[in-house]
DNA sequence: AGCAATAAATGAACACCGTTCACAGAACGG
DNA sequence: CCGTTCTGTGAACGGTGTTCATTTATTGCT
Protein backbone atom coordinates (compact mmCIF):
# COMPACT_ATOMS: atom_id res chain seq x y z
CA UNK A 1 0.00 0.00 0.00
CA UNK A 2 2.62 2.67 -1.21
CA UNK A 3 -0.56 5.03 -1.70
CA UNK A 4 -0.47 6.54 2.01
CA UNK A 5 2.99 6.33 1.51
CA UNK A 6 3.12 8.37 -0.69
CA UNK A 7 0.60 10.86 0.54
CA UNK A 8 2.93 11.03 3.86
CA UNK A 9 6.08 11.99 2.38
CA UNK A 10 4.42 14.68 0.48
CA UNK A 11 3.22 16.06 3.48
CA UNK A 12 6.59 15.78 5.38
CA UNK A 13 8.02 17.76 2.00
CA UNK A 14 5.36 20.58 2.51
CA UNK A 15 5.83 20.94 6.04
CA UNK A 16 10.04 21.11 4.86
CA UNK A 17 9.13 23.16 2.06
CA UNK A 18 7.33 25.56 4.61
CA UNK A 19 10.05 25.40 7.06
CA UNK A 20 12.72 26.15 4.27
CA UNK A 21 10.73 29.31 3.27
CA UNK A 22 10.21 30.58 6.10
CA UNK A 23 14.30 30.12 7.37
CA UNK A 24 14.48 32.35 4.29
CA UNK A 25 12.64 35.32 5.64
CA UNK A 26 14.56 35.04 9.10
CA UNK A 27 17.37 35.22 7.70
CA UNK A 28 16.37 37.99 5.34
CA UNK A 29 14.13 40.37 7.02
CA UNK A 30 14.35 39.41 10.82
CA UNK A 31 12.54 36.88 12.88
CA UNK A 32 9.89 39.47 13.92
CA UNK A 33 9.11 40.02 10.00
CA UNK A 34 8.11 35.73 9.69
CA UNK A 35 4.16 36.34 9.82
CA UNK A 36 1.91 33.74 8.97
CA UNK A 37 -0.05 35.02 6.28
CA UNK A 38 3.18 36.69 4.38
CA UNK A 39 4.69 32.58 5.16
CA UNK A 40 1.63 31.63 3.55
CA UNK A 41 1.23 33.48 0.43
CA UNK A 42 5.32 32.27 0.19
CA UNK A 43 3.86 28.78 -0.09
CA UNK A 44 1.13 29.67 -2.10
CA UNK A 45 -1.27 28.37 0.86
CA UNK A 46 -3.87 29.47 2.77
CA UNK A 47 -3.11 31.03 6.27
CA UNK A 48 -5.20 27.97 7.64
CA UNK A 49 -3.23 25.36 5.86
CA UNK A 50 0.12 26.49 7.59
CA UNK A 51 -1.95 25.24 11.04
CA UNK A 52 -2.51 21.79 9.45
CA UNK A 53 1.61 21.44 10.13
CA UNK A 54 2.61 23.18 12.78
CA UNK A 55 0.91 24.31 16.03
CA UNK A 56 0.97 28.13 15.81
CA UNK A 57 3.85 30.47 14.87
CA UNK A 58 6.11 29.38 17.98
CA UNK A 59 5.75 26.04 17.17
CA UNK A 60 7.31 27.36 13.87
CA UNK A 61 10.01 29.56 15.57
CA UNK A 62 10.97 26.56 17.77
CA UNK A 63 11.65 24.11 15.14
CA UNK A 64 13.88 26.79 12.93
CA UNK A 65 15.38 27.47 16.34
CA UNK A 66 16.80 24.06 16.98
CA UNK A 67 17.83 23.62 13.43
CA UNK A 68 19.86 26.78 13.57
CA UNK A 69 21.78 25.47 16.45
CA UNK A 70 22.41 22.49 14.80
CA UNK A 71 23.70 24.46 11.94
CA UNK A 72 25.96 26.23 14.64
CA UNK A 73 27.21 22.61 16.22
CA UNK A 74 28.50 21.71 12.17
CA UNK A 75 30.02 25.25 12.36
CA UNK A 76 31.80 23.75 15.16
CA UNK A 77 32.27 20.53 14.25
CA UNK A 78 35.94 20.86 12.56
CA UNK A 79 37.57 22.96 14.81
CA UNK A 80 35.83 20.18 17.82
CA UNK A 81 38.34 17.80 16.00
CA UNK A 82 41.25 19.65 16.59
CA UNK A 83 43.52 17.68 18.53
CA UNK A 84 45.71 20.03 20.33
CA UNK A 85 43.42 22.03 23.17
CA UNK A 86 44.76 25.12 22.93
CA UNK A 87 44.44 25.35 18.77
CA UNK A 88 40.98 23.74 19.39
CA UNK A 89 39.94 26.62 21.45
CA UNK A 90 41.34 28.96 19.43
CA UNK A 91 39.75 27.78 16.12
CA UNK A 92 36.20 27.21 18.30
CA UNK A 93 36.55 30.29 19.03
CA UNK A 94 36.89 31.19 15.40
CA UNK A 95 34.20 29.07 14.30
CA UNK A 96 31.46 30.08 16.60
CA UNK A 97 31.99 34.13 16.56
CA UNK A 98 31.97 33.75 12.63
CA UNK A 99 29.03 32.08 12.97
CA UNK A 100 26.74 34.37 14.97
CA UNK A 101 28.01 37.54 12.62
CA UNK A 102 27.11 35.89 9.33
CA UNK A 103 23.98 34.65 10.50
CA UNK A 104 22.69 37.26 12.91
CA UNK A 105 19.28 36.76 12.63
CA UNK A 106 19.52 32.97 13.25
CA UNK A 107 21.55 33.38 16.30
CA UNK A 108 19.40 36.11 17.57
CA UNK A 109 16.60 33.51 17.14
CA UNK A 110 18.34 30.64 18.68
CA UNK A 111 20.04 33.02 21.67
CA UNK A 112 18.67 35.86 21.84
CA UNK A 113 14.47 36.00 21.40
CA UNK A 114 12.36 34.19 23.52
CA UNK A 115 13.52 31.91 26.25
CA UNK A 116 10.94 29.56 25.39
CA UNK A 117 12.90 28.81 22.15
CA UNK A 118 15.76 27.83 22.95
CA UNK A 119 14.47 25.75 25.85
CA UNK A 120 13.92 23.09 23.90
CA UNK A 121 17.61 22.44 23.18
CA UNK A 122 18.62 22.23 26.97
CA UNK A 123 15.43 20.74 28.62
CA UNK A 124 16.92 17.19 27.73
CA UNK A 125 19.81 17.27 30.75
CA UNK A 126 21.19 13.80 28.91
CA UNK A 127 20.77 14.18 25.27
CA UNK A 128 19.76 17.36 23.91
CA UNK A 129 21.86 19.04 21.38
CA UNK A 130 22.58 22.35 23.99
CA UNK A 131 24.11 19.98 26.78
CA UNK A 132 26.08 17.90 23.93
CA UNK A 133 27.29 21.05 22.58
CA UNK A 134 28.37 22.08 26.18
CA UNK A 135 30.21 18.66 26.27
CA UNK A 136 32.52 19.91 23.79
CA UNK A 137 33.66 23.26 25.42
CA UNK A 138 34.11 20.96 28.46
CA UNK A 139 36.33 18.38 26.77
CA UNK A 140 38.66 21.44 25.87
CA UNK A 141 39.51 22.71 29.44
CA UNK A 142 39.82 19.56 30.89
CA UNK A 143 42.43 18.78 28.22
CA UNK A 144 43.75 22.03 28.94
CA UNK A 145 44.15 21.33 32.41
CA UNK A 146 45.56 18.20 31.82
CA UNK A 147 47.87 20.28 30.13
CA UNK A 148 48.50 22.66 32.86
CA UNK A 149 47.29 25.22 30.73
CA UNK A 150 44.16 26.39 33.18
CA UNK A 151 44.29 29.02 35.93
CA UNK A 152 44.78 27.00 39.24
CA UNK A 153 41.80 26.05 41.28
CA UNK A 154 38.89 27.22 38.76
CA UNK A 155 37.25 23.74 37.76
CA UNK A 156 37.11 23.19 33.80
CA UNK A 157 33.50 23.37 33.85
CA UNK A 158 33.11 26.40 35.52
CA UNK A 159 35.68 28.03 32.62
CA UNK A 160 33.82 26.23 29.98
CA UNK A 161 30.89 28.48 30.80
CA UNK A 162 32.75 31.85 31.47
CA UNK A 163 33.79 31.08 28.28
CA UNK A 164 30.89 30.52 26.31
CA UNK A 165 29.40 33.40 27.87
CA UNK A 166 32.33 35.34 26.43
CA UNK A 167 32.01 34.49 23.30
CA UNK A 168 28.16 34.83 23.39
CA UNK A 169 28.61 38.09 24.99
CA UNK A 170 30.65 39.19 21.98
CA UNK A 171 28.68 38.38 19.53
CA UNK A 172 25.42 39.55 20.67
CA UNK A 173 27.10 42.57 21.80
CA UNK A 174 28.20 43.28 18.39
CA UNK A 175 25.22 41.97 17.02
CA UNK A 176 22.61 44.64 18.93
CA UNK A 177 24.69 47.49 20.04
CA UNK A 178 26.34 48.59 16.98
CA UNK A 179 27.50 51.33 18.51
CA UNK A 180 30.21 49.12 20.42
CA UNK A 181 33.16 50.06 18.13
CA UNK A 182 35.50 48.51 19.84
CA UNK A 183 38.31 46.03 18.46
CA UNK A 184 36.45 43.43 15.97
CA UNK A 185 35.28 40.10 17.12
CA UNK A 186 38.21 38.03 15.99
CA UNK A 187 39.90 39.93 18.23
CA UNK A 188 38.27 39.95 21.18
CA UNK A 189 38.12 36.33 20.70
CA UNK A 190 41.62 35.64 20.68
CA UNK A 191 42.08 38.07 24.01
CA UNK A 192 39.44 36.38 25.56
CA UNK A 193 41.24 32.82 24.80
CA UNK A 194 44.34 34.28 25.84
CA UNK A 195 42.90 35.30 29.25
CA UNK A 196 41.71 31.54 29.94
CA UNK A 197 44.96 30.19 29.55
CA UNK A 198 47.43 29.88 31.82
CA UNK A 199 50.81 30.44 29.95
CA UNK A 200 52.96 27.41 29.29
CA UNK A 201 55.68 26.51 32.39
CA UNK A 202 58.78 27.56 30.71
CA UNK A 203 61.46 25.77 31.79
CA UNK A 204 59.38 22.24 31.90
CA UNK A 205 59.67 19.78 29.05
CA UNK A 206 59.01 21.82 26.07
CA UNK A 207 55.13 20.45 25.90
CA UNK A 208 56.86 18.38 22.60
CA UNK A 209 56.09 21.03 20.16
CA UNK A 210 52.64 22.24 20.43
CA UNK A 211 52.07 22.73 16.48
CA UNK B 1 2.66 85.10 31.94
CA UNK B 2 2.28 81.78 33.85
CA UNK B 3 -0.15 80.33 31.99
CA UNK B 4 1.55 78.91 29.13
CA UNK B 5 4.32 78.02 31.56
CA UNK B 6 1.78 75.84 33.29
CA UNK B 7 0.56 73.86 30.27
CA UNK B 8 3.66 73.43 29.44
CA UNK B 9 4.39 71.63 32.94
CA UNK B 10 1.41 69.56 32.71
CA UNK B 11 2.10 68.56 28.83
CA UNK B 12 5.43 67.11 30.68
CA UNK B 13 4.03 65.78 33.42
CA UNK B 14 1.94 63.57 31.31
CA UNK B 15 4.43 62.95 29.45
CA UNK B 16 6.64 61.62 32.56
CA UNK B 17 2.89 59.97 33.51
CA UNK B 18 2.89 57.93 30.28
CA UNK B 19 6.61 56.44 30.61
CA UNK B 20 6.19 55.69 34.22
CA UNK B 21 3.23 53.62 33.24
CA UNK B 22 5.14 52.18 30.48
CA UNK B 23 8.00 51.32 32.47
CA UNK B 24 5.53 49.36 35.05
CA UNK B 25 4.16 47.15 31.67
CA UNK B 26 7.44 46.49 30.39
CA UNK B 27 9.08 45.76 33.64
CA UNK B 28 5.64 43.30 34.38
CA UNK B 29 4.66 42.28 31.19
CA UNK B 30 7.47 42.61 29.08
CA UNK B 31 8.74 44.71 26.10
CA UNK B 32 6.26 42.98 23.76
CA UNK B 33 3.51 43.20 25.70
CA UNK B 34 3.73 46.66 25.63
CA UNK B 35 1.07 47.98 23.08
CA UNK B 36 -0.19 51.47 22.61
CA UNK B 37 -3.63 50.05 23.25
CA UNK B 38 -3.21 48.91 26.55
CA UNK B 39 -0.78 51.91 27.41
CA UNK B 40 -3.83 54.00 26.28
CA UNK B 41 -6.17 52.27 28.60
CA UNK B 42 -3.99 52.35 30.84
CA UNK B 43 -3.46 56.29 31.54
CA UNK B 44 -6.96 56.81 30.65
CA UNK B 45 -6.59 58.63 27.44
CA UNK B 46 -7.25 57.75 23.80
CA UNK B 47 -4.58 55.78 22.00
CA UNK B 48 -4.53 58.53 19.32
CA UNK B 49 -3.84 61.29 21.83
CA UNK B 50 -0.56 58.69 22.82
CA UNK B 51 1.37 60.40 19.52
CA UNK B 52 0.75 63.74 20.59
CA UNK B 53 3.49 63.11 23.46
CA UNK B 54 5.61 60.24 21.40
CA UNK B 55 6.49 59.94 17.51
CA UNK B 56 5.46 56.39 17.74
CA UNK B 57 6.05 53.23 19.96
CA UNK B 58 9.43 53.23 19.21
CA UNK B 59 10.31 56.56 20.48
CA UNK B 60 8.77 55.41 23.65
CA UNK B 61 10.99 52.40 23.67
CA UNK B 62 14.16 53.94 22.83
CA UNK B 63 13.09 56.42 25.81
CA UNK B 64 12.92 53.28 28.28
CA UNK B 65 16.14 52.17 27.04
CA UNK B 66 18.38 55.31 27.89
CA UNK B 67 16.33 55.75 31.28
CA UNK B 68 17.01 52.05 32.35
CA UNK B 69 21.06 52.03 31.05
CA UNK B 70 20.69 55.42 33.29
CA UNK B 71 19.22 52.93 36.25
CA UNK B 72 21.81 50.44 35.22
CA UNK B 73 24.43 53.18 35.35
CA UNK B 74 23.13 54.52 39.12
CA UNK B 75 23.84 51.21 40.49
CA UNK B 76 27.32 50.77 39.25
CA UNK B 77 28.21 54.34 40.61
CA UNK B 78 29.13 53.27 44.19
CA UNK B 79 31.41 50.62 42.75
CA UNK B 80 32.77 52.73 40.62
CA UNK B 81 34.03 54.88 43.41
CA UNK B 82 35.67 51.94 45.13
CA UNK B 83 39.71 53.10 45.16
CA UNK B 84 41.40 49.95 44.95
CA UNK B 85 40.98 48.57 41.76
CA UNK B 86 40.40 44.76 42.21
CA UNK B 87 37.79 45.84 45.11
CA UNK B 88 36.23 48.09 42.36
CA UNK B 89 36.08 45.08 39.31
CA UNK B 90 34.68 42.51 41.65
CA UNK B 91 32.39 45.07 43.03
CA UNK B 92 31.15 46.41 39.66
CA UNK B 93 30.62 43.06 38.25
CA UNK B 94 28.31 42.16 41.56
CA UNK B 95 26.64 45.24 40.78
CA UNK B 96 26.24 44.68 37.25
CA UNK B 97 25.11 41.08 37.42
CA UNK B 98 22.37 42.08 40.27
CA UNK B 99 20.98 44.56 37.73
CA UNK B 100 20.43 41.90 34.83
CA UNK B 101 18.86 39.58 37.04
CA UNK B 102 16.86 41.75 39.01
CA UNK B 103 15.68 43.63 36.56
CA UNK B 104 15.44 41.13 33.33
CA UNK B 105 13.17 43.18 30.88
CA UNK B 106 14.81 46.19 31.37
CA UNK B 107 18.00 44.51 30.58
CA UNK B 108 16.33 42.81 27.65
CA UNK B 109 15.12 46.43 26.92
CA UNK B 110 18.57 47.75 26.88
CA UNK B 111 20.79 45.11 25.34
CA UNK B 112 18.74 42.89 23.61
CA UNK B 113 16.20 43.95 21.48
CA UNK B 114 16.06 45.82 18.30
CA UNK B 115 19.73 47.58 17.86
CA UNK B 116 17.58 51.18 17.21
CA UNK B 117 16.83 51.23 20.77
CA UNK B 118 20.50 51.00 21.71
CA UNK B 119 21.81 52.95 19.05
CA UNK B 120 20.81 56.54 20.94
CA UNK B 121 23.08 54.86 23.74
CA UNK B 122 26.67 55.00 21.77
CA UNK B 123 25.76 57.35 18.59
CA UNK B 124 27.24 60.43 20.89
CA UNK B 125 30.53 59.24 20.79
CA UNK B 126 32.06 61.78 23.10
CA UNK B 127 29.06 62.62 25.37
CA UNK B 128 26.62 59.28 24.81
CA UNK B 129 25.87 57.54 28.04
CA UNK B 130 27.01 54.23 26.59
CA UNK B 131 31.09 55.64 25.97
CA UNK B 132 30.71 57.26 29.25
CA UNK B 133 30.23 54.08 31.49
CA UNK B 134 32.56 52.42 28.98
CA UNK B 135 34.75 54.75 30.68
CA UNK B 136 34.02 53.35 33.97
CA UNK B 137 35.55 49.93 32.78
CA UNK B 138 38.77 51.10 31.11
CA UNK B 139 39.40 53.07 34.05
CA UNK B 140 39.25 50.22 35.93
CA UNK B 141 41.91 48.22 33.79
CA UNK B 142 44.04 50.97 33.29
CA UNK B 143 44.51 51.44 37.19
CA UNK B 144 44.95 47.59 37.39
CA UNK B 145 47.39 47.50 34.72
CA UNK B 146 49.33 50.46 36.49
CA UNK B 147 49.10 48.02 39.54
CA UNK B 148 50.84 45.16 37.34
CA UNK B 149 47.69 43.29 37.72
CA UNK B 150 46.73 43.20 34.01
CA UNK B 151 47.68 40.24 31.78
CA UNK B 152 51.17 41.12 29.97
CA UNK B 153 50.52 42.49 26.60
CA UNK B 154 46.78 43.48 26.40
CA UNK B 155 46.13 47.21 26.19
CA UNK B 156 43.33 48.12 28.75
CA UNK B 157 40.69 49.08 26.73
CA UNK B 158 40.59 45.61 24.64
CA UNK B 159 40.20 44.09 28.55
CA UNK B 160 37.70 46.68 29.52
CA UNK B 161 36.00 44.90 25.72
CA UNK B 162 35.92 41.73 27.05
CA UNK B 163 35.27 42.31 30.77
CA UNK B 164 31.62 44.11 29.41
CA UNK B 165 31.38 41.06 27.17
CA UNK B 166 31.57 38.16 29.86
CA UNK B 167 29.15 40.58 31.98
CA UNK B 168 26.70 40.37 29.56
CA UNK B 169 27.08 37.00 27.81
CA UNK B 170 26.78 36.15 31.83
CA UNK B 171 23.39 37.82 32.19
CA UNK B 172 22.23 37.24 28.66
CA UNK B 173 22.66 33.91 28.81
CA UNK B 174 20.84 33.22 32.10
CA UNK B 175 17.81 35.53 30.94
CA UNK B 176 17.58 33.50 27.49
CA UNK B 177 18.81 30.01 27.56
CA UNK B 178 17.54 29.01 31.50
CA UNK B 179 18.22 25.58 30.78
CA UNK B 180 21.83 27.05 31.31
CA UNK B 181 22.18 25.59 34.46
CA UNK B 182 25.58 26.23 34.93
CA UNK B 183 27.13 28.35 38.45
CA UNK B 184 25.16 31.12 39.65
CA UNK B 185 25.59 34.35 37.79
CA UNK B 186 28.04 35.78 40.94
CA UNK B 187 30.53 32.41 40.68
CA UNK B 188 31.03 33.59 37.04
CA UNK B 189 31.37 36.52 37.75
CA UNK B 190 34.05 35.86 39.87
CA UNK B 191 35.50 33.53 37.66
CA UNK B 192 35.96 36.36 34.83
CA UNK B 193 37.24 38.61 37.33
CA UNK B 194 39.44 36.06 38.16
CA UNK B 195 40.71 35.12 34.63
CA UNK B 196 41.05 38.97 33.89
CA UNK B 197 43.96 39.32 36.38
CA UNK B 198 47.26 38.66 37.07
CA UNK B 199 48.18 37.37 40.53
CA UNK B 200 49.84 40.07 42.40
CA UNK B 201 54.01 39.35 41.92
CA UNK B 202 54.87 37.89 45.38
CA UNK B 203 58.08 39.02 45.41
CA UNK B 204 58.79 41.82 43.84
CA UNK B 205 58.68 44.92 46.01
CA UNK B 206 54.77 44.97 47.32
CA UNK B 207 53.89 47.52 44.51
CA UNK B 208 53.98 50.13 47.72
CA UNK B 209 50.72 48.95 49.08
CA UNK B 210 48.41 49.97 46.91
CA UNK B 211 45.59 51.72 48.99
C1' DA C 1 -18.99 88.87 27.58
C1' DG C 2 -18.35 87.19 23.22
C1' DC C 3 -15.52 85.83 19.47
C1' DA C 4 -11.66 84.09 16.96
C1' DA C 5 -7.66 81.33 17.26
C1' DT C 6 -5.02 77.87 19.16
C1' DA C 7 -4.27 73.57 21.48
C1' DA C 8 -5.81 69.08 23.16
C1' DA C 9 -8.26 65.02 22.52
C1' DT C 10 -10.68 61.72 20.11
C1' DG C 11 -13.58 58.29 17.04
C1' DA C 12 -13.28 56.03 13.16
C1' DA C 13 -10.82 54.03 9.86
C1' DC C 14 -6.80 51.44 7.44
C1' DA C 15 -3.81 47.78 7.04
C1' DC C 16 -1.81 44.52 9.26
C1' DC C 17 -1.32 40.38 12.72
C1' DG C 18 -2.24 35.14 14.81
C1' DT C 19 -5.69 31.98 15.22
C1' DT C 20 -10.15 29.34 14.79
C1' DC C 21 -13.87 26.93 12.66
C1' DA C 22 -17.55 25.63 9.78
C1' DC C 23 -17.48 24.30 5.36
C1' DA C 24 -16.07 22.55 0.49
C1' DG C 25 -13.47 19.57 -2.36
C1' DA C 26 -10.62 15.85 -3.47
C1' DA C 27 -8.87 11.31 -2.65
C1' DC C 28 -9.37 7.19 -0.74
C1' DG C 29 -11.17 2.21 0.94
C1' DG C 30 -14.77 -0.89 0.53
C1' DC D 1 -20.75 4.04 -6.62
C1' DC D 2 -20.94 5.50 -1.94
C1' DG D 3 -19.35 6.86 2.54
C1' DT D 4 -15.40 8.31 4.93
C1' DT D 5 -11.27 10.56 5.69
C1' DC D 6 -8.00 13.91 4.70
C1' DT D 7 -6.56 18.44 2.63
C1' DG D 8 -7.56 22.98 2.03
C1' DT D 9 -9.95 27.33 2.57
C1' DG D 10 -12.95 31.78 3.31
C1' DA D 11 -14.55 34.30 6.60
C1' DA D 12 -14.49 35.85 10.89
C1' DC D 13 -12.75 37.34 15.83
C1' DG D 14 -9.99 40.00 18.52
C1' DG D 15 -5.80 42.09 18.60
C1' DT D 16 -1.92 45.37 16.89
C1' DG D 17 0.35 50.38 15.29
C1' DT D 18 -0.81 54.46 13.09
C1' DT D 19 -3.30 58.38 10.70
C1' DC D 20 -6.55 62.06 10.10
C1' DA D 21 -10.66 64.70 9.96
C1' DT D 22 -13.44 66.24 13.48
C1' DT D 23 -14.87 67.66 17.88
C1' DT D 24 -14.02 69.73 22.32
C1' DA D 25 -11.67 72.69 25.45
C1' DT D 26 -8.82 76.48 26.43
C1' DT D 27 -6.71 80.71 25.58
C1' DG D 28 -5.94 85.66 24.05
C1' DC D 29 -8.05 89.60 22.39
C1' DT D 30 -11.46 93.01 21.45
Amino acid sequence: MGISERKERQKAELREHILHVARDMVMKEGFDALSMRKLAEAVEYAPATLYLHFENRDAIARELCVRGFQELLAVLEPAAAVADPVERLSRLTEAYLAFGLKQPETYRLIFMEDPRLSAALFQDQQDGAGPKSFAVLLRVFEDLEAAGRTPDAIPPARLAEVFWAGLHGIVSLKLTCSGFTGAPAEVLGQTLVATLLRPPALRAKPARRPR
